[in-house]
DNA sequence: GAATCGATATTGATGTCATCAATACTGTTA
DNA sequence: TAACAGTATTGATGACATCAATATCGATTC
């Protein structure tokens, strides 16, 4: 049993506008007969006569008159609604092109990157694991919509907004025997850090104060490409680095066991995302830092007695 | 091939609100498949995903979030207009009982009522053709709706509205002599008037300033009960009377060659409407109104330098 | 008064649609 | 692994919107 449809309210307006049963199906790409069954069975609906067929043109009645305004008012609210459905499909169409950085990437994506890709089916998401530099380089050059990286950037030019704070950890891979971690208890001599370019590199070398320090104690010097590689070496080597927390909790990778808390104050690094000034798929954006803070804010809490380290 | 529909809406509405396909059927008082196929084509429709499955309870998208306050005010305006149906309904419908005296009903009834009747099937309409003081009566006691009279009415209780003004014209059935009739004009001895009890008849009298002139000078009194006698009296005994204009349009009953204006100011009388001041149909009554000035205004036309002549 | 015209109302046919019951599929829980 | 709760899919079916053809109606013309 079927109530008041959309076409008819269409059929309904066209005939008031027009006068003619004839023009109104012209108008609205229908047969003669089919506006004409439609109309009388609205009124029958309703119990209503709209329409007074002995004038010519055809006039409403005053029933009909009277309830004019309201079919209108309908009408004008589904071509609103259709007006947005538009606006909205425009701005959740196309891509989203992101750059992260890989100590970032390997541990961050898997939170939450799966989630957002089936809710958002239409966007084309595109990931690049690339530094920081090369970042905020095709940011500015509008290759990449999204960097998710630490912050700040050298960059002025560019929106930054802070997520969250993670703070580093002690990943000593010699048998378990300290409860807790000192910097100064940290042997430069046994501690390994990715290549230069990653800002986490310049990072842990501000936490433990020792750029020149390490170079001059130690014959072998390597910097690993990968964090996985870092980690692997670490591990067969029985050395020692930091590690962000989120990075921490991949057993598959590390031994928990492993992982010391700083005492004193904790060095944390600012992770955030940076776009262009220009970028105007906003709530796209939204939706994106949405998804990442709902991914760490039960693993990463909040913090205390922090120092920022800034990755320049 | 179909666009969004009001069922769908209100499926969609009601998941939003349940966060489950099932219980939104339940309320929607369809089964759970027919929901989940109803969203799952909306969905198709409009290309865009409107609600997070892997959610539980399930939970709108950003995109259906964004578009949900135009579905609910889609949803409104529907129910805005369903509220109005009802209202109109009540108002137009029922009966409406009108009484009208004998001078206007044979000439006005046939110019609207016709139109009237078929403009609105729900309403009954019911004509008593008496005379003022029952109208007046009746209306009072709610036996009758309204009453199309002469105006004014003795009776400041009810409500009185004036619709137009009707003159009066001199019928004399002799061969046609006078271009113009003055009221001196007029031979008492062959003036033919309606019984006591109609109105016009004390009109036609104050027209004609001759109660007591006419009694004295004619041993044969007759008065007659309907207008149609009158008219035939007059015409068989080649008298005069006094007669409002819409009755001189009508050809099959005299010959309107034998009409004449009088010359000086015009008598007139004023007809309108008489309702009991709690009568609620007012939309209906203003149609009524409107049905019956539509008719007569092409006839009446502006009236010049009349003297109303009152009915009591 | 009959024929013609323009317009609406009705009819029967037909493809599309909404809806159902039954069931497959999925993720969670014990 | 089985059971459970919930959603998605499938095939069947009655309801529906729509069409083409035509009946009906009121006005106009001859």
């Amino acid at each position: 049993m079927t109530s008041i449809s959309i076409p008819q309210i269409k059929y309904l307006l066209a005939l008031e506008q027009t006068g003619s049963f004839s023009h109104a199906a012209e108008a609205c790409y229908v047969t003669q007969s089919t506006l004409s069954t439609m109309i009388k069975k609205l009124e029958t609906q309703i119990g209503l006569s709209l329409f007074d067929r002995s004038s010519k043109p055809i006039r409403m009645t005053e029933e009909g008159s009277a309830l004019l305004s309201q079919f209108r008012q309908v009408q004008l609210e589904m071509e609103n609604l259709e007006e947005l459905i538009q606006l909205t499909k425009n701005e959740f169409y196309g891509s989203m092109r992101i750059g992260i950085i890989p100590t970032i990437a390997p541990f961050l994506l898997p939170l939450f990157l799966d989630k957002l890709v089936n809710k958002y089916p239409n966007v084309n998401f595109s990931i690049d694991e690339i530094t920081t530099n090369d970042i905020t380089n095709r940011v500015k050059l509008r290759e990449l919509d999204v960097g998710i990286l630490s912050l700040p950037v050298n960059e002025k030019d560019l929106m930054q907004q802070t997520l969250f704070l993670e703070d580093f950890l002690v990943y000593d891979a010699r048998q378990p025997s300290h409860k807790n971690y000192k910097v100064k208890d940290i042997d430069p001599s046994r501690l390994w850090l990715l290549e230069e370019g990653h800002c986490m590199t310049t990072q842990i070398e501000k936490i433990c104060v020792l750029r020149k320090q390490r170079e001059s104690s130690s014959n072998l010097v390597y910097k690993s490409g990968s964090i996985l590689s870092l980690l692997e070496l670490v591990k067969s080597n029985k050395g020692i680095t930091l590690l962000p927390r989120l990075a921490t909790l991949r057993e598959n990778l590390l031994d928990t066991n492993c992982i010391y808390s700083l005492t004193g104050t904790t060095p944390v690094r600012k992770i955030g995302v940076i776009t262009h000034p220009n970028f105007a798929k906003k709530r796209l954006l939204k939706i994106l830092v949405d998804e990442i803070l709902d991914a760490v804010k039960p693993i990463l809490g909040k913090k205390k007695n922090v120092q920022v380290i800034n990755p320049y």
